[in-house]
DNA sequence: GCATAAGTCCTACAGTTGTAGGACAGACCA
DNA sequence: TGGTCTGTCCTACAACTGTAGGACTTATGC
């Protein structure tokens, strides 16, 4: 099972799972605006990842160069898990109606989600 | 908007929120099997609650009664809002793709889904 | 060669969370 | 009426989080 990854470190990994192997100052940088964090603050959190065994580091030259040890499918499977669990008490219906009450979709992502629920169907 | 509820206090959260006005000790009796917290470790997650607001409280003789000052939906959709952002940085399709795919739906489940999406498709 | 900039490593510190323990007050029982 | 039980209130404490600052090192421009 993969770590607990909080919240800001949540942010640090979705860059560097979209652009790795990277450095410290790219991270800070393809950070979403709005977000205003201090480099040393973007490196703690690195540290913390490292640490956690969520990201590996090799050093070139002077630089840290991060890259993730475990796949994001896995990380978000775990996070999804928890949440399913914890605020739904494990009741994926009312978890999957909420969200799609509320959030907007494409016509093509109806669609698949129309797709994947009939090859669902009859079928445990 | 709600204020954060810890993963320890949401667990207390469900038990208020299904019956309700509690005690203390009717928490601690009602949480789910495997749930090995001392009574005092209850007590302190409802006074955390009360603190953040989420909670109210009233004094009946000796006992504490418990009751929510916050409604389940809302904090539901606060903390799955916050998730949908952490963990798929607010893409929705996938989100719903991801727990389609990986949960047990019963058909009935999957008939509500199917007609939602209908009802949802070609209007914004 | 020396100041400057950029990067790393170590340290800090307050707030949140998980997990209670102890003191104290009233209720009940012998 | 003096123990015992039960419940509340206050206190504790370590780990995790958010948010950096400072010291030290090395490449770089002049």
């Amino acid at each position: 099972m993969p770590p607990k990854i909080s919240s800001a470190e949540w942010e640090v990994m979705n860059q560097v799972w979209d652009r790795h192997p990277t450095t410290s100052a790219e991270v800070l940088e393809s950070l979403p605006p709005g977000t205003a964090w201090k480099q040393k603050t973007v490196n703690t959190f690195l540290t913390r990842l490292v640490q956690k065994g969520v990201l590996s580091v090799t050093k070139q030259g002077k630089v840290n160069l991060y890259a993730p040890k475990l796949r994001r499918e896995e990380c978000i499977a775990s996070e999804s898990e928890t949440f399913l669990q914890r605020v739904f008490q494990g009741a994926a219906g009312p978890l999957l109606l909420h969200f799609c009450d509320r959030v907007e979709l494409s016509d093509d992502e109806i669609q698949e989600l129309q797709k994947r629920l009939r090859e669902k169907k009859g079928r445990p």
